[in-house]
DNA sequence: AGATATTTGTACGTATGTATC
DNA sequence: GGATACATACGTACAAATATC
């Protein structure tokens, strides 16, 4: 695929530093030449790049470099697709089951009551200070040999597609305000009764089956979104 | 624009229910006959449907329709995105002078501390109900006619677009856990001490200028996002 | 199970329109 | 007004994934 070559090029280069913010790119004739492509396929790369954050163009003008809030805050809301690869996080699952299904939970998974769900409670640290609690259940029909242990360090999504080879349709995030109190204000060392995030997160693959489950509790209260014309 | 009539109807056809949520699409060539246009202009408009949600497609079976929830709950955070075209919706504006910008201000309009600016702060109700208050800011040079009064009850970005004449680059949206107490709890109609969502919102202009910064604080304290992949 | 047809995805080339400089 | 640069649109060919027989 050449045009998801150039993307990356590209990308790569405004990463590095090589495009700085807000300066123009080359133009789309002058790619074709650098890249040995037709413009067609050249404007499908741009395409990506804009739809990503990473430029915008204007007609009769050019094509320009985005700042870095364009592309780093999207809809990255939970924390394990923000940090990716940062190593200093750790887990520690606090409770690991099998468990049936009760009524609301077999209504989120879409499955009968009593279906079997892989259940684990996770704590995730950042040199020691606590970052997020997160209550996971994964139907077990879906997850033959799973084993928390093993649990993914970094992104859900890519879990699901690269190691189990399922096909991702969509998530569907609801973020909550709430008060910690009582045990969870002290696992994630907050002040009693203070306000943070919660948010619950749902996996889905083709059409409306369930592959995860996940309600978190941030200790960090904010979290940033950009919407780009 | 023949490809953005095609997205239109299309569109339509959705939002009516002529095309059922799952369903197949006609292919593209069969979109061709139909529109009588070529399949380069059909592709384009079919790209910009699922770029917006609704639609996806899989090489070698179709394109398909999604349900309401992929293409209903996107980035939109703030109410007045939300509602749009809601009559039921009421505004009371509470607060409503020519302010002088402080260090933090400044800052974040990215002025001069003592600029001039517009500031209101505004309750919104639904059938006598609090849903919203939210207070505002912009700077004066950028809207020499504001009248607060005449504040737009839908879409602020349709408000600065249309009718201010400018165009948007992109928004921030920074949504917060927070407490609501006293004063405030009163005017939301909530209890004292309860946890809800602040959503701070700054609207920008080509390059860094911004042309608004409101806070607002909802009474409802969920909000839904989906991510498609 | 395997060959074939169908359908979307990728890529090239060309021409013209339109906004900006 | 002219030159430049992105946007729209048409047509064609082949690749890759899927569906069907």
């Amino acid at each position: 695929m050449k045009y998801a070559a150039v993307y990356k090029d590209i990308k790569r280069k405004i990463l590095n530093g090589i495009y700085t913010p807000w300066a123009p790119l080359e133009g789309e004739e002058m790619l074709c030449g650098i890249y040995g492509i037709s413009r067609t396929t050249v404007r499908k790369a741009i395409a990506k790049l804009k739809q990503d954050g990473y430029l915008h163009s204007q007609q009769g003008s050019g094509i320009f470099v985005n700042p870095p809030e364009f592309y780093e805050e999207r809809t990255m809301t939970t924390l394990s697709e923000r940090i990716e690869a940062d190593v200093d996080l750790e887990n520690q699952i606090l409770q690991s089951d099998l468990i049936e299904a009760n009524e609301r939970l077999a209504a989120i998974c879409n499955l009968p009551v009593g279906s079997k769900l892989h259940h684990y409670i996770r704590l995730r640290t950042i040199n020691g200070t606590p970052c997020v609690l997160e209550e996971t259940y994964m139907p077990q029909y879906l997850f033959r040999n799973f084993d928390a242990a093993k649990t993914p360090r970094g992104s859900v999504f890519k879990y699901i597609e690269e190691d189990c080879k399922y096909g991702i349709s969509h998530a569907i995030k609801n973020v909550t305000a709430i008060k910690v109190e009582g045990e969870l204000a002290g696992l994630l060392q907050m002040e009693n009764g203070s306000a943070t995030l919660q948010i619950e997160h749902k996996v889905y693959l083709k059409k409306s089956v369930l592959a995860q489950y996940t309600i978190e509790v941030q200790t960090n209260k904010t979290i940033r979104f950009i919407a780009v014309r």
